[in-house]
RNA sequence: GGAGGCUUCGCCUAGUCUGGUCUAUGGCGCCCGCCUGCUAAGCGGGUUUCGGGUUUAUCCCCGAUCCCGGGUUCAAAUCCCGGAGCCUCCGCCA
């Protein structure tokens, strides 16, 4: 949710945000005259609830025809009040709704356009020279690491077993990706996979992705896309000491319908419906989000140095960012199967806008509450597993163990296994 | 799955039976000031949160807020109904 105190202030500049993002100004619009008539709605039921409160007290103190005569009137104006608290409910509503529908404030700077609008801040690392390019799943099945086979006749399309040295290379990325995450003083978490409709809606995962989301409807909870729901909602309502920028690192399996993505990336991991991420997340200072921001990109980038594959930065333009970033930034790891850059990690600020919802604040200097930001990156997922195959396999068929995973591995390299 | 208890402004707590002087009591903590060789103690004041109005700002005024949502009533922390969370016990179970 947007600030609507800047709203008033300053429509134009969420127009401007609107325009950027290839959205409707209408909604703007739509959003002020929501604010205007509910401000209106409550102004009314405040001043008739004051004076029935006055009269309250005249009653109480009142007597025999003096008191009949006051409940008299106030009979008739606990029905206005009631009428008018009904408007206020109504508008408020209203108001809501116009609110969940403007996305958040695009950052200065961000690239404007679509998804192939992107800017291509850095490329890192040499692309390996291969004669013979086997993909991950080929790999996959020849180290006995990856069996899709069976993952389908168990669950169906979508979904895989990681077997072998394959369960123990993801287990080893991630407590690499841990391991870092301790260094530089986040906190570890385990976080839940179901939560509560209120926590989903406060990430900003029902709106236009609600489609993705898996639902389990006899216990009216959600499957999380990503453990930013858990870690995002753990301080929600509460008021935080944020004069250092409060950092987690949250580990959960992470469930996506991929619907609308029938006949994309059928073949191996790299799209699927259930794999497992270590996600760092940052409550802050609004003032700091940006150099946060930064900050988190930059231990993305020093966890794909240590998996030793190639990679680029980039910088997504105005109408890909989800509607609670105001700036996103993407590290693509080389394919060689593929000679392309797919996505394994992504970084948004969201500045105040999910900290609004779910009610997450810190004291100024003054003492006064006032709104978080909010930040998530990506620190590692199954997907980087078709990044590390692809990149270190060898002619025969094996595939070397980047030096910061050989001690969790208890190998350099990973041969090929009689099946 | 069943039975019972609990939930009050950071923490603890009074108030709920018997609706209205509740503008929610007191303690702890915290903040400001006074006092004092220093410290401690003592004294005085302040301290839920959100929204609206007013203002350069401070202040001030109004409304909401006693877990949440309904209801009864002129009037609800208080009475009634529904729900959530926590705790205890019983049953079942990896």
């Amino acid at each position: 949710m947007i600030d609507l105190r800047l709203l008033r202030d300053d429509p134009d500049a969420v127009r401007a945000s609107q325009r950027a993002r290839g959205e409707s100004e209408s909604s703007v619009d739509e959003l002020l005259a929501a604010d205007a008539q509910h401000r209106g709605a409550l102004v009314r039921f405040e001043s008739l609830r004051a004076e029935q409160k006055q009269l309250g007290k005249q009653v109480a103190r009142a007597k025999g025809d003096e008191k009949q005569e006051l409940l008299a009137r106030t009979k008739q104006l606990a029905a206005d009040v009631k009428a008018a608290d009904l408007t206020v409910t109504e508008t408020a509503e209203a108001l809501r709704a116009a609110h969940l529908a403007v996305p958040n404030l695009v950052e200065d700077g961000v690239p404007p356009g679509g998804e192939d609008d992107f800017v291509v801040l850095k490329e890192v690392g040499l692309r390996p020279e291969l004669d013979t390019v086997r993909d991950h799943l080929e790999l996959g099945e020849l180290l006995g690491a990856i069996d899709m086979e069976r993952g389908a006749k168990v669950s169906g399309a979508r979904f895989y077993f990681l077997t072998g040295v394959g369960a123990l290379l993801q287990m080893g990325l991630f407590q690499l990706a841990m391991a870092q995450a301790v260094e530089y003083g986040l906190t570890p978490m385990v976080t839940p996979s179901l939560v509560k409709p209120e926590s989903m809606e406060g990430t900003g995962f029902l709106g236009s992705h609600a489609s993705e989301v898996y639902r389990l409807e006899a216990d009216d909870l959600y499957l999380v896309g990503t453990s930013e729901v858990a870690l995002a909602s753990y301080h929600s309502g509460e008021i935080l000491d944020l004069a250092e920028p409060r950092r987690y690192a949250g580990q959960s399996s992470c469930y996506r319908r991929e619907a609308g993505s029938y006949g994309k990336d059928t073949r191996g991991i790299i799209r699927v419906h259930q794999f497992d991420k270590i996600e760092m997340f940052s409550f802050c200072r609004p003032e700091q989000s940006v150099e946060e921001h930064r900050r988190l990109l930059a231990w993305q980038e020093e966890m794909l140095a240590k998996v030793e594959v190639p990679y680029r930065v980039i910088d997504t333009a105005a109408g890909d960012l989800g509607s609670s970033a105001a700036r996103k930034f993407d590290i693509e790891g080389w394919v060689p199967s593929q000679q392309r850059y797919r996505e394994l990690t992504s970084t948004s600020n969201c500045t105040t806008f999910q900290a609004r919802r779910l009610a997450v604040r810190y004291r100024d200097e003054d003492g006064k509450p006032q709104v978080a930001a909010t930040l998530n990156g990506t620190l590692a997922t199954t997907r980087w597993l078709v990044a590390i195959l692809e990149n270190h396999q060898q002619p025969d068929g094996s595939v070397r163990v980047p030096k910061a995973l050989q001690q969790y591995l208890g190998r350099d390299v990973l041969e090929p296994v009689a099946r």
